[in-house]
DNA sequence: TGTTAGCACTCGTTCTCGTCGAGTGCTAAC
DNA sequence: GTTAGCACTCGACGAGAACGAGTGCTAACA
C-alpha cells in the first residue's frame, strides 16, 4: 500500500507534534490542530493504517502513537519542511567565524561549538586528520639554561622540550645537521638508523648524553601518531531530554561521549558526501539505538578531512539540524575561499 | 563542651559508615558494628549530644543521623585515618607517568587522569599558566605553495598558518628581520609600531598584501592571551552518586564542569600550599555547596603553576583522596628531579 | 463508499490509605 | 553511667480506587 496525500499529512503532523512534546500523539490532538477538516475518528482509522504499515508505534493500547524508526526515516526523506534559520542567528554565526578564526584548522573546533549553539544538541567533531606531509624544517632552540625546544614543521607544528644544556651555537649546528638529513622525508619514515648517523655527525660538539636525550625525544615526537582529535560540545544537553530522564541511560550516553576510541570509530565511518541522518537502529553502536545522529563530512583544501556530527534524541528537530549544518558548511566554504584568495 | 574520646570514636564510625552507604546511620548499626562495647541506647545518647554540638544532622525524626558540614570538617581535621594505597595502584601510577610523558607540561594532563583513576571522582586540573618569557626565536616556513607557517618560540611554542605565497628565500629573509627586532622582548610587548617598522624593512622583497596578512597574523598570535587550559576528567562519575540522582542537580553540576570561566576562577582561588579540602558550604560557588573539593596546588621548576582539584559528594572518601593527591605529588616531584638532572 | 458520532473498553497515572519497620527519646532499673 | 524496654514518629512501600486520555468498533449518515 502506498501512502496517499492525506496519510502523509497526518504522519507529518504526528511527527511534528511528537518532536515538540515527546508525548504520544492522540487522534484528537491532530484533528484539532491541523486544518485537515477531519474528525478524530477518521484520523484514528488513518493512524491504524499507518501503524500497520510500520510508520507508527503504539506504546500501549490506551496511548497515542509515536513514530517508529521507519516513520522518522520517511519523514526525513520525504516529508520534512525546510527550516528557515533566523537572520540574527546567521549574523551571529558569521560574526563568530570571522572574529575568532585566524588559523583555518582551528575553525573546525568553533564549527562544533557553533553547531551545538544553533541546534541545541550535542555535537561531536573530529579535527582534520594529519595528512602526513613531509618535514619542512626542524628547529632547535635553547629556551633556558637547561631546556631545549625541538620544533618540527610539517603541515602542522610539533614541538617538545628536552632538559639538556646546549648553547645557542650548539643548537644551530644541530639544527643544520637535522635539517640536512631529515627535511623532505615524512615523519613516520624517520628511522633509528638515520638518527644514529646524525649522532655520529654531531657528537663532536655535543655531549653524548645530551645528544641521546635530544634524539630520543625527537624520535618520539616525530613518530608519535597524530591522534585524531575529537571535540565534544554541549554533552550535558542530553540531560534536558525526557528520553534521558533515567540516570542510567544518561550515564551510558555520557560515558560514550567520553570514549574517544568509540567516537573515532564513529568519525571514521560513512565518509560519503552531504548531510546524512542515522536514525535509531540504523546506528551501529548499541547505545545510540535510541538516538539519532546527523553528520556532515568536510574536507579542507589542505587535504584534511573530518566529520561533524549532531547527536540528539530520535525525535530531534531534523529540519533545523539539517539547515544548521548546511548553513555552517556554506559559511565555512565562503571563508575558506576567502583565505585561499591570498595565494 | 569538648569532644571526649568516645564521642570522637562514635562520630568517626558514623562518618565512615555514611561515606560508604549514603544512608542515615542509626544507633543500632554503630553499636553492632564497632567494638565499643556499648548498647544502641548509649550510642543514641551520644548521638543526641553530637547533634546538639552541630556535628550531626537528623534528616527527620525517625531516621538515623548524617554528618553536618562541621562534622566532616572535624573528621578531616582530626579523625580521618591514613589511607593506604595498594601497591598495584602505585605501580600502575609510576608506569603511567614514566611511559607516557615526554614533555613535562604534558604530564600535568595525565596527572588529572591519574587522580580521577585513583579516586574515582571527577578531577579538574589547570595547566601551568603561561609565564610570559621572552621570544627566543621566530620562524617562517613555507609549507605549501600558498601557506606559510609562523612559529614563535618562547618557553612554549605558538604557531599559526597564513595563506600567502612566499618563496623559501623570502621566508628566510623575513625571519631574519623578525628575529632582529622581536627576539628578546616579551610577546605582549610586541606593538603595531614595531611591526610597521618591520614592514618597511621587508616590503622590498615581499608583496605588500602578503606582508600585511603575515604581520596581522603574527600580531594576533603573539598577543593572544594564553588561555589557562583546564582539563576535566571523569565528569560523568557524578551520575553514579545518589546525591545526583536528581537529573536537575546532575545537570547543574555538569554544566558547571563545562564552564571554563568558572573553573578558572576555581583554579585561581586559594593558592596556598599542601592539600586542602573545601566542604559543602565552605565553597563559594552555589552549585558546589552540596559537594566537597580537595585540591592541591603545584609549581613546576619552570615557574608554571596550577591546581589539581578532586570534586565529589560531601561524603567523599577524604582519606583516600588525600592519600592519592599526596602520592601523585610525590611521584611527580621525583620525576621532575629526574628530568632536571639532565641539566 | 468514505466519514463521523457514540460508546465500551484499556491501561497508565495519580492519589489515598494502611502497614511496616527503622530509628528515636524517655523512663526506670541495674 | 549504662542499658533494657517501650511508646512514638515518620518515611517507604504496596494495594486499590478514581481518573482520564486514547483506542477500536459499530452503526448511522451524506
Amino acid at each position: 500500500m502506498d501512502l496517499n496525500d492525506r496519510k502523509k499529512k497526518i504522519l507529518q503532523a504526528i511527527i511534528d507534534e511528537y518532536i515538540g512534546t515527546a508525548e504520544p500523539v492522540g487522534s484528537r490532538a491532530i484533528s484539532k490542530k491541523e486544518n485537515l477538516g477531519l474528525s478524530s475518528a477518521t484520523i484514528r482509522n488513518e493512524m491504524a493504517d499507518l501503524e500497520e504499515m510500520g510508520y507508527l508505534i503504539q506504546p500501549h493500547t490506551s496511548a497515542g502513537r509515536i513514530p517508529s524508526d521507519e516513520g522518522y526515516r520517511f519523514y526525513v526523506n520525504s516529508l520534512m519542511q525546510d527550516y528557515k534559520i533566523g537572520m540574527d542567528a546567521v549574523a551571529q554565526l558569521q560574526n563568530m567565524l570571522e572574529s575568532r578564526v585566524s588559523l583555518l584548522e582551528k575553525l573546525i573546533r568553533y564549527a562544533g561549538a557553533i553547531a551545538s549553539n544553533l541546534t541545541e544538541y550535542t555535537t561531536v567533531i573530529s579535527a582534520p586528520k594529519d595528512d602526513d606531509s613531509e618535514i619542512k624544517k626542524i628547529d632547535v632552540v635553547a629556551v633556558e639554561s637547561h631546556t631545549v625546544m625541538l620544533i618540527i614543521v610539517t603541515r602542522r607544528v610539533r614541538s617538545a622540550s628536552v632538559n639538556v644544556n646546549l648553547s645557542g651555537e650548539g643548537c644551530e649546528r644541530l639544527a643544520q645537521i637535522l635539517n640536512k638529513s631529515l627535511a623532505g622525508i615524512k615523519p613516520h619514515e624517520v628511522t633509528r638508523g638515520a638518527l644514529d648517523k646524525i649522532k655520529d655527525g654531531a657528537k663532536g660538539f655535543i655531549k653524548e648524553s645530551a645528544l641521546d636525550k635530544i634524539l630520543d625525544c625527537l624520535y618520539d615526537t616525530v613518530t608519535a601518531d597524530a591522534e585524531t582529535e575529537i571535540y565534544v560540545t554541549n554533552a550535558d544537553s542530553i540531560l534536558s531530554y525526557p528520553e534521558f530522564a533515567d540516570v542510567e541511560k544518561a550515564r551510558g550516553m555520557l560515558s560514550f561521549l567520553d570514549d574517544k576510541e568509540k567516537l573515532k570509530k564513529l568519525a571514521a565511518a560513512d565518509t560519503g558526501e552531504g548531510i546524512n541522518a542515522k536514525i535509531g537502529k540504523e546506528n551501529d553502536f548499541e547505545i545510540l539505538q535510541d538516538s539519532s545522529l546527523v553528520s556532515m563530512n568536510y574536507t579542507l583544501p589542505s587535504g584534511g578531512a573530518g566529520k561533524l556530527t549532531v547527536i540528539g534524541p530520535k525525535r530531534m528537530n531534523y529540519s533545523k539540524v539539517f539547515a544548521s549544518l548546511d548553513l555552517i558548511s556554506n559559511e565555512i566554504e565562503k571563508l575558506v575561499k576567502y583565505y585561499m584568495n591570498g595565494s
